[in-house]
Formats: structure tokens, sequence, C-alpha cells
DNA sequence: AATTAGATAGTTATCAATTACTATCTTTTA
DNA sequence: TAAAAGATAGTAATTGATAACTATCTAATT
């Protein structure tokens, strides 16, 4: 035990990112729906009450959440994109990126896809959903530049291509948090991206599957 | 108006099947948790507490309706695929029956997400996982006779298949629940599928995209 | 000393489940 | 075949548990 001190009275900032930080965790397990607010104190060594002198209510603590998820999670892709001259490449590298991100956090597409699932518009569906898009946008630019300089068949059906591109990654997501198994996720993403690649590319490139970042 | 008649008092399994009907039409827009027993019951014209005249307790409710997407589903997919003697062109029935079913029943895959997000194996849980799994068995059956005779590439990566197969429809159900919007899924399928064709068909097979079922 | 963070002990609302009673069918039998 | 008896389905009100949220008191930090 590495005499870890726990400070009683951290102040606000801090105790609201741990609270986001708690609530992510908790999400790895838990339905995000059946999250309560003393479950997430419980987690965090807190009171219940203790929680509302941060946050106003829980949506406030949702929105955070989303917040956080949505942040980290574009910071990540965005690196994985930036310096990579091929777009396919670039959106090989995104794919791998945003596998290994979940694979860390399995709470985040939890929470992503719980607060979609959601019919009434709510602040925190709003957050998501701007991701969503900002995500779609990202892609499309890719799709496009790979027409372009000709990695990508002409004809390519780019909006198909986005939704493939997003579904996929969904996919394995689901398929992971049913098997519980998170690590299978990251072995799978590699294989399944390349039948997609071949699904999307100009028969030349066909061959260059693993091209790295470096 | 078709003066229909609604008896007061139907018989058990009649009253049992119109609760699952009632479960299945809420949750298309009511996330599946958050639907109570009085909801249930005020959609069907019943009191609260008549709905534990026929079910032990709400587990056994989500049990039902498990049973009833699984067996509707399936069918749907079995008889999409039946007398197709091209297995892509199965796989290609399949994918868009698929698809047509949850446009039909948007509450179906939700009740279906919701239920295997769920940390503890509820029996309703286990229904969705032995659902998943006989799915997985009919497309690496179809997998295999397309390798078999030529339509899928020798070295394809069956599993991988199977699981993008899989990831690319929840993904499309993902993308409609987001928007609301079922029928751009219907529209969208065909489009998403040629991609996955490519992705995994032999070269000579790609131009026969739409080989119609008769 | 004053401000901020946390603990304790509530309140209110809602949900699944139960209970005591009533209405409506179905079967028996005189 | 008509009335009585039994079974089945439904109502309305209530209960116990649990949720989010709040008010008040106490301890820590500067």
């Amino acid at each position: 035990m590495t005499t870890h001190t726990r400070p009683k009275n951290l102040p606000a900032e801090e105790r609201r990112n741990v609270t986001v930080e708690a609530v992510i965790e908790l999400a790895a397990t838990t339905n995000p729906g059946d999250i309560t607010t003393a479950a997430i104190a419980k987690h965090m060594h807190l009171t219940q009450g203790a929680l509302f002198r941060h946050f106003p209510n829980k949506e406030a603590i949702w929105q955070a959440v989303m917040k956080w998820v949505a942040k980290r999670l574009m910071a990540r892709i965005d690196k994985a994109a930036e310096g990579v001259e091929s777009p396919l490449a670039a959106m090989r590298s995104m794919f791998l990126a945003h596998v290994t991100f979940v694979s860390e956090h399995p709470g985040a597409p939890r929470m992503l896809f719980g607060e979609l699932q959601g019919a009434k518009p709510t602040p925190a569906k709003r957050l998501a959903r701007a991701m969503m898009k900002q995500y779609a946008e990202r892609l499309n630019h890719l799709i496009e530049a790979g027409k372009a300089c000709g990695e990508l068949a002409e004809d390519l059906d780019s909006q198909a291509a986005a939704t493939l591109f997003i579904g996929t990654i969904q996919g394995l997501v689901m398929q992971s948090l049913m098997s519980g198994d998170m690590e299978r996720m990251r072995a799978d993403a590699p294989r399944v991206f390349a039948i997609y690649q071949r699904g999307i590319a100009t028969k030349q490139d066909m061959a260059e599957t693993g091209r790295t970042t470096s």
C-alpha cells in the first residue's frame, strides 16, 4: 500500500473532477440509469448529501460526465489522426484509438448510449449528440480527402461509409459489453477494420493494411 | 369507427400477450429502464395491480418481452434467408429483414440493448444472450457456405465478418434512435450493406449487388 | 475569524408489490 | 333452461423500500 494520503476536504473543482471519474468507473459495471447518487458518493468515500454542495442536481453531474467523455475521446482521436498524411491510414489510426479509449474506459460508451437512448432531449443528451456530429464531420473530411487522393473509391457512398465506421465501433463495443471482455475488443478491432477498409478502398490500396502511424 | 368491442375481461394468456405488446410499444419512445408497471397498465387501460395477476413480478414481464422479440426476429430472418441459394444473397436478405423488423418495432432493439447493458445476469439477459448466439451461428453457416462456393474470399476472417455484420446493424439502429427517424434506417441499410459486401466478397462477385430473392 | 467542505438527519415523491373487495364470465344442477 | 356456485379477471387503496434533494450542524482550511 502506497501510504496514499486521502485529504478529507477537497477544493470544489477537484471534487467535481473526482465525481465525474467515479461515475465513469461505476458505469463500467453498472447500468448508467441505475447509478444512484448514493452509489456515487459511496464510491468516492463521501456522504450522499455532500454531492449537492458541488452540483445543483443529478442532471448536472451527468452533464459534467458527458463533457468529460466528449473532451477526452475527441482529443484522443484528433491526436491519433494528427500528422498522418494518408487519409485511410488516419481513419485506421482513429478507429484503433477509439477502441483503445473505450477499452480503458468501458463506462464511457455506456454513458453515451444510455443517454442517447432517452426520448426527451436532456442537456446531457445534447452534449452527446454534439459530439457525434463533430465526430461525423471529422470522418467526412477524411473520406473526401481519401477520394481526392485516390485511396478511396471515387464512387464510394460517403455518408454510408461514415455511418458504417461509427456503427462498426458501436458494434464492437456492444459485443464487448455483452461478454464483459474489453480485451477481446482490442484484439478484434484490427481484423474488423481490415474488412471495412476492403469495403471502401480502391483496389490498388488493398494490400497496404498495416501502414503504421510513425 | 369500427365498433371495436373492448371486452373488459380478457383470458389470462390474451392479457399476457397484450402486456408484452404494450411494453414493446412503450419502449419505442421511452427508455426501457424507465418504464413503470403503472405506465404499462395505463397504456393498456388497466389498473397497475392487475398486472400482477398475470405476472409474478416485473422481471417476469421483461422475460416475456425478450421471448417475444427473440421469437419474432429469428422467425423473420430465417424466413428471409429461406430458399435463397446464394449465401451472399441470403446474408443481404437477412440484413434487410432485420432492419425492416427494427423499423417496425423500434422498441425491440431498445429492450435488447437495455437488457444487455445490465451487469448482473438477469433471466431476461440470458434470453437476449441466447438469441445473439443463435444469430451468430446462422451467420457463421452462411459465411462458411459463401467461402465454399467461392462467393466470399477464401482468406476472409469469418469471426470478424460476423462481428461486423451484427455491429453494422447495431450501428444503424443507434443512429436511428438518436435521430428518432426509423425511416432513414431503411433507406441507409442497402447503401451500408453494399460497402460491407465489398469488404467480404470475392472480386468477381462485386458487381452483382442486387441479386434478388425469387 | 470567516469561509468552505463534509456529516447527519431529515422530507417528499415514486415505484413495485400486496390486499380486500367487486364484477364478470362459466359450469353445474334442480 | 334458469338459478346457484365456483372460478377468473379487475379495481382501488395501501405498504415498504428507495430515490433525489434539503436543512442544520460540525470540522477543516486559509
